[in-house]
DNA sequence: TTGTACGCGTTATCAA
DNA sequence: TTGATAACGCGTACAA
């Protein structure tokens, strides 16, 4: 049973109180007494004890982190960023994992809320979009990643699709890319959709007509393997270059071009999304879209720090940029077309 | 504020104690009340305050949970298997990064004592060796996650590095290797020691005295780039096949190999450690020995709840084994030789 | 400068 | 079957 501030008065002869204020360097006290305080508390090994401290001020000094699952590497670098953060603002934080089950989540959040945390942040989730109503009986502010939902206590710090998904298919159509593919994902609806849309209204405005052959949706799990799978229908459907969702999967259709022979980049150019540490391990060096996830993660955790404070917040949004690796290179079909002609 | 059981108390017309034994279906209180409370404090919105609840009983339902950092894939599958477990018995985990600074590590679990959780899980820390005397004051079961530390809140949960790095160097040997190199890592010093002692005794068995040369122990920061600085030193010193201490070395080393031009696994057999998802990633796909991370996690946090149970606990070891796939082969050196003599 | 008394939300003990 | 009261560890208004 750990020391309390009653077993160093006692010791002390002093009241508990004095105790208290000794530790706490309340100024309406002695020197002499808050250093011999301070010493004794030393010498017992005394720990304060934040759940007596929360019940009465009515802050934990905790912040519930809820996301689908660590085995993603953005979202581990999000993670990164928030943790950081809390750390240097004396917030420790609960991780806890949905794995993409709405179910769960909501059930996640409830224990959260139980356990008194100052702030939600949700990566990645649905709760916004299907349980707004619910969440507004929960009093505590929630910080959405990646998702815009509507309600008194929702906030948001997102990443802009839209610039992501225009810079990865222009960077493209510059190296003269015409028959241009995406491979989405059923995982994160909101943010594929997005990218989808803005894939085709960048094809669009230079005056082509996107394929619906060109754009794929493997209905494989995991990122990997819908990259993994997507490689016989992309060349099927003929495209020369192919942006993909994120990174991993972009590195499974690297990792099913390698087993194939169809040589990257100059057969197929393949763009990703992220700039996850992985996209530097695959051969060739990946070409994607970078997102500041890190960043992500310190902005929701600021962001909290000034809803505690009773500061007033905005909605954030943020930008990624596009980062030229080994991957992407000017279509090569006509060399190939030409070496077909001399044969 | 949230409400509490007094509210409910006021607006049925009973005490609050009345509230607590129906909402904690206790059996002596009548059906009938026993409903309606239920179903008031369903309609007020009530969450039971669990800092109340910990205060009196002294439990929090917490575990911190110490990495040093979530970067690695490794540590990512323990903390999903600790917090699997977790999740399932009703407890919160506390994550907290360390980044490997000592005195970080003793801050965050100095904090994890002040928010008083049942217990504490390390993973890839020094805390045993180093703070052991410190953490006797607190008095909180500690389970060390592959580091064999002593004292009386000590336990512990091991993958022997021994037998993997055995299995490792005899791979290398069955496939007609001799110049059998070690790329060693700073970052954790005792397990990467356990592996280069199993590494010179397996060599030592088979009558192959270790040629210091072979002991690569690059100095930059980071798994991957110690991978990636060694190629040069390995080609020096005429390794024809190499362990690396974890994938993400080998991983880097691989991709130095792509870049200068050196064949894997012809010119030079890589094996690396842990088996996590991205050596599935790389090509060729990595040879290496699995770890069984995810259930490492579940058996520590098992372990914390055995303890919290007051049941007898044991140490736990468990054991790697090898996963053969395409970075190792057969040295080709003898067919170089011919081809020279040819020539 | 120090101490007494109270309350934070909950459960447990005892009495009614 | 229900209620009043104390207690968990701490901070604070008020009194001394």
């Amino acid at each position: 049973m750990p020391i309390t501030i009653k077993d160093i008065a006692k010791k002390a002869g002093v009241s508990h109180t004095t105790v208290s204020r000794a530790l706490n360097n309340n100024p309406v006290i002695s020197p002499q007494t808050r250093k011999r305080i301070q010493k004794l508390a030393q010498q017992m090994g005394y720990t304060p004890n934040t759940v007596a401290q929360s019940l009465l001020t009515r802050r934990t000094g905790t912040v519930g982190m809820v996301v689908t699952t660590i085995a993603d590497p953005f979202i581990v670098r999000v993670v990164e960023g928030v943790e950081e953060i809390a750390q240097q603002a004396g917030y420790s934080i609960f991780l806890a994992t949905s794995h993409n089950n709405p179910a769960r989540e909501m059930e996640v959040v409830k224990t959260l809320h139980r356990r008194r945390v100052d702030a939600i942040i949700v990566a990645a989730s649905r709760v916004g979009e299907l349980y707004a109503s619910q969440l507004d009986q929960i009093q505590v502010p929630i910080v959405l990643i990646n998702n815009q939902g509507e309600g008194k206590y929702l906030y948001s710090v997102t990443i802009d699709d839209n610039l992501g998904a225009r810079l990865a298919v222009e960077h493209l159509l510059d190296l003269g890319h015409r028959r241009i593919a995406y491979i989405s994902t059923a995982n994160r609806p909101k943010s594929s959709q997005q990218r989808l849309i803005s894939y085709q209204t960048t094809l669009h405005a230079v005056g082509i007509i996107p394929d619906p052959k060109l754009v794929i949706t493997p209905t494989v799990r995991g990122d990997f393997y819908r990259g993994q799978t997507s490689l016989e229908p992309l060349l099927r459907a003929g495209a020369t270059g192919v942006f993909c969702y994120n990174d991993l999967t972009a590195i499974g259709l690297l990792v099913a071009c390698a087993q194939q022979g169809v040589a990257v980049p100059n057969r197929l150019s393949v763009i990703g999304y992220d700039d996850i540490q992985e996209s530097l391990y695959v051969s060739p060096q990946l070409t994607t879209i970078r997102q500041p996830s890190f960043r992500l993660g310190e902005l929701a955790m600021g962001m909290v720090l000034d809803l505690l404070d009773d500061k007033q917040v905005q909605d954030q949004m943020m930008f990624g940029e596009l980062v030229v690796r080994a991957s992407t290179a000017p279509p090569q079909i006509v060399k190939e077309q030409k070496k077909e002609f001399v044969i």
